[in-house]
RNA sequence: GCGCGAUUGGCUCAGCGGAAGAGCGCCGCCUUCACACGGCGGAGGUCACUGGUUCAAAUCCAGUAUCGCGCACCA
């Protein structure tokens, strides 16, 4: 052990270790095996990250989640898996090979499909793998000889078959509809692929000459129709005015005509429950091609549909009625509209408007709605059984309260529009004969149709992304194929993810699990984890410079560091405000465990590893085996309930705190002693709690944990060579170490070393300075501060310690009253009695408030009679200790006067 | 408009019904033979506000304010 360094140097060992695991094959489980551990398999299938991403604060924290499930369920001995694969991110991929092909003045139009088609496959190769490396880095535990894409061959198989199947059982159908569009992607995107944001508009007001000027039923003339619109070029297309069917300031233009400004077209008047009376003036301008409201008033009322918009949001140069606007880009054009509004004295008014406006969520473009033909799945019957598995708690969300996320959405699904007019990804298999009109859909392509035998044409759109991706858990098991993995792994246990896709990704995959897997949810427990924002709770973002790279945390306190930082921050909070320092304090506690593990190292050179778990009567001994007993416990819950940054505290809290700051510190006296058999009893609890610690750290700091587990003197003949394959500790076992005395008394004698202490920082002594200490103390206590002495005089520095149930309090002597003694610490000629008093009459301050809230309490006749007698006995022996307390510190203030 | 989350020491956050906690920062002391990425001691908080429930509220309920995030077809 001469080569550990006094510094824990991370990337030392890391990269070696990784090695070895891959090389022993850990990552991996077969069927065949798993089936002999007579376990429930656990299995979790990793969020595919996009082949276009690089390792963001997300990703990290969420793997670290999903690596520590997999490695502390691995050590309980269940087979386990971690499905690893990339998404081919129809979008983003498209993107970025288009971004390369304009560097030469290319569009993907020039190259043609199947070239463009294999440049995406090439760009995959390039960068596909970068990720996955990154999460190597981070000691991620996937099965990297299981990597899926969810384009490879069977994948695609998976997809068609989906699509297949939903199509001849009705669920998937072509329509005519107002679809969100991007026009900057030329494709059409589903709803929840659209991100609104509030933006200040404008709301103009603009009069449509009557044909006919009417007379309203109070008399009053009216010639022109007044309608208020935030979106005056798409005016270009209205086929109608509408009114509400109740507004009596209306009816009578109801079935009259309209001349529409700037275009002239006759529009007729008509009545619409839609309209809401009290917005605007009570009339709105109806556009069935470019609103999603107004395309359902059309169809009730019949009104034809005019397109006025090309695909990359243009005005069309088709129609004579509007060539003034040909070709404009449609801010553009609205510009121009309203300019000839205003000079053509229709533009009544203009207010500000605050609204929110849909976006492309891969390009933040504006979304036009856009009438077209697109593939529409019915979610309906899919959401049905989907709602059920939640309600009877066959998929738990954890934090809970995203069930109520999940049903407010699930129970007001819309149809999805999943056909997408992109180039990369699922070709729709869909075959059109133009002969005879045949349209069918096939696993396998088709040539010629099987009517007619004309030649067969393929839809030419693909599918929406998150389509394929919706089929993860199973299709990454092999389905279609009912395959053994398929048959042993599935359902998966643990789906750890981002809020941001649970409509998009989390709820399509209980959809379709449980639709193609007889009703079997794909996974029984749903993370959804924390966003991570930086310190000034905004967005991470690259662009915006506000990101912090996961690759540079883990320079800067390695894997380990980053990944206990990391967990530390998980708590049931939504957000979370990244905090480089707790990577800080994490990289500070790897490098207390590996300096707690030289010093027991160094100390066991002469040590045999035992089959058995130790057994001490030593109190240092029961004290911190106890405290193991009830962290293993802790650990485990915390785990299985998925309180990470809870787990993580506490892990923390016992290595450094207790067993570093306390348990060693007591060992000490021990392993230099004389006593041999006492000597190999501290050696062997040194080693049990280090090697049960390691094994609990494990899955938040694989590293550093197996470094130095593999240096300890165990019984290798009874383990594995690795930390990764060891078995968890066994709660059941240590649970006879729970000792609720040896607690009690190590804090006991915490009191009396800390009291030592706190005199000499008092009086500016020398902490090596050795102190004399008289102690009055119960009867129970004597016995145990007079068995325990060469510890409270080692780590005290107390050259003469006495204690005694009549100790009495010698001349100038510094009084601490603590854990029920009275500690008397003579200082000849030292005592400085305005710090004494000044430092008694602060305790007194706080003893007397305290014992004051007590008494209150414990009068109380509410209290006395209601409250649980184990909490009125708690309170009645903390409030006669803090009276006994006010006593003594009275006294002592008398005495010094 | 509806919903969710946050509001605790200088900073970032735990705690979520029974005597206010951590890390970092700050103030002392200590380079003693695991660790200065360290040790020891200490200062620092009417737990956003207002009501309510309760014997008891940072913790539960209602409302208010501020910040953040979703969802929603109001032109």
């Amino acid at each position: 052990m001469n080569e550990m360094t006094a510094q824990y140097e991370p990337h030392s060992i890391e990269q070696s270790l990784f090695e070895d695991w891959i090389d022993q094959k850990y990552f991996q489980q077969s069927v065949t095996e798993g089936k002999t551990t007579g376990k429930d398999p656990y299995v979790v299938v990793i969020p595919p990250p996009n082949v276009t991403g690089s390792l963001h604060m997300g990703h990290a924290l969420n793997n670290t989640i999903q690596d520590a499930l997999i490695r502390y369920h691995r050590m309980t001995g269940r087979p386990t898996r971690w499905v690893l694969g990339t998404d081919h991110a129809g979008i983003a991929t498209q993107n970025k090979v288009e971004q390369k092909l304009a560097k030469e003045g290319l569009t993907r139009q020039d190259v043609g499909r199947d070239a463009f088609i294999e440049q995406c496959w090439e760009w995959r190769d390039e960068h596909g793998s970068t990720i996955v490396e990154q999460l190597k880095r981070m000691g991620c535990s996937c099965d990297y000889d299981d990597e899926w894409f969810t384009m490879n061959e069977s994948y695609q198989r998976a997809v068609r078959k989906t699509f297949v199947d939903w199509f001849d059982r009705g669920l998937i159908y072509r329509g005519n509809r107002i679809i969100n569009w991007c026009p900057r992607c030329t494709t059409a995107l589903s709803d929840i692929e659209v991100e609104h944001e509030d933006q200040t508009g404008a709301l103009y007001y603009v009069q449509y000459e009557l044909e006919n000027p009417a007379t309203l039923g109070d008399g009053t003339q009216m010639t022109h129709a007044v309608v208020a619109t935030t979106r005056p070029e798409t005016m270009l297309g209205d086929t109608a005015i509408a009114v509400h069917p109740d507004d009596e300031r209306y009816t009578d233009l109801v079935g009259t005509n309209a001349i529409l400004p700037l275009v002239g077209r006759v529009i007729p008047i008509i009545a619409d429950e839609y309209v809401d009376p009290e917005f605007g003036t009570g009339m709105v301008k109806i556009t069935p091609a470019h609103d999603p409201n107004d395309f359902e008033i059309g169809l009730r009322h019949d009104l034809p549909q005019i397109n006025v918009l090309t695909e990359d949001a243009k005005i069309v140069s088709d129609d004579p009625d509007y060539a003034a606007y040909a070709g404009m880009d449609r801010f553009e054009a609205r510009d121009a509209v309203v300019r000839d509004l205003q000079s053509g004295d229709y533009l009544i008014k203009t207010e500000e408007h605050p609204h929110s406006v849909g976006q492309c969520y891969r390009c933040a473009t504006t979304i036009e709605p856009y009438l077209s033909e697109q593939w529409f799945v019915d979610m309906k019957p899919l959401a049905a059984p989907a709602i059920e598995a939640v309600r009877d708690g066959r998929v738990k969300f954890h934090p809970q309260r995203w069930e109520n996320v999940y049903y407010h959405w699930m129970e007001n699904i819309h149809d999805w529009c999943i056909s997408r007019q992109l180039w990369w990804g699922h070709r729709i298999p869909v075959f059109y004969c133009d002969d005879c009109g045949e349209m069918l859909a096939s696993v396998e392509d088709l040539t010629d149709c099987p009517e007619c035998g004309a030649p067969l044409r393929q839809d030419e759109d693909v599918l929406d992304t998150w389509f394929s991706s919706q089929l993860w858990p199973f299709a990454t098991l092999g389905w279609p194929d009912a395959t053994e993995e398929l048959n042993f792994f599935y359902p998966t246990a643990t789906l750890s993810t981002a809020r941001d896709i649970l409509f998009l990704w989390v709820a399509r995959m209980v959809m379709s699990g449980m639709d193609f897997n007889e009703g079997q949810v794909p996974f029984d427990d749903v993370i959804i984890h924390p966003t991570v924002f930086n310190k000034q709770g905004k967005r991470m973002s690259k662009s915006l410079g506000t990101g912090v790279d996961p690759l540079d945390l883990m320079k800067d306190y390695g894997a380990d560091g980053m990944r206990f930082g990391l967990m530390l921050q998980v708590t049931g909070v939504q957000d979370l405000k990244f905090d480089e320092e707790k990577l800080l304090s994490s990289r500070n506690f790897a490098n207390k465990i590996w300096n707690a593990a030289r010093f027991v190292l160094m100390n066991v050179t002469d040590f045999t590893p035992r089959a058995q778990m130790p057994q001490s009567d030593n109190v240092a001994d029961r004290w911190i085996l106890s405290r193991l007993a009830t962290l293993v416990t802790n650990v485990e819950t915390g785990l299985e309930e998925f309180r990470f940054g809870e787990v993580a505290r506490d892990l923390y809290e016992f290595f450094w705190s207790e067993f570093c700051d306390w348990y060693i510190e007591l060992a000490k006296s021990r392993l230099q002693g004389d006593d041999a058999e006492d000597r190999a009893q501290a050696q062997a609890v040194l080693v049990f709690v280090l090697d049960n610690a390691l094994r609990l750290l494990h899955p938040f700091m694989p590293f550093i944990t197996d470094e130095i587990w593999r240096k300890l003197p165990l019984d290798h003949t009874q383990l594995p060579p690795s930390i990764m394959t060891a078995p968890w500790p066994d709660a059941d076992a240590l649970s006879r170490y729970h000792d609720e005395h040896a607690q009690d008394a190590i804090e006991v004698l915490k009191a009396v070393v800390t009291a030592t202490r706190t005199v000499r920082a008092r009086y500016g002594l020398s902490p090596r300075t050795e102190l004399e200490v008289a102690i009055k103390a119960p009867e129970h206590y004597v016995k145990l501060l007079e068995e325990n002495k060469s510890l409270i005089s080692t780590l005290g520095r107390v050259s003469h310690l006495t204690t005694a149930t009549d100790t009495t309090k010698p001349e100038n002597a510094s009084v601490t009253v603590a854990s029920g003694l009275e500690i008397y610490i003579p200082l000849a000629g030292l005592v400085d009695l305005d710090a004494e008093k000044a430092k008694l009459s602060k305790e007194r301050d706080k003893v007397a408030a305290d014992l004051d809230r007590f008494n209150k309490k414990l009068s109380n006749e509410g209290f006395l009679s209601k409250a649980a007698p184990e909490i009125i006995e708690k309170d009645r022996a903390a409030a006669d200790d803090l009276k006994t307390s006010l006593e003594l510190i009275d006294a002592q203030l008398a005495e010094l006067g």
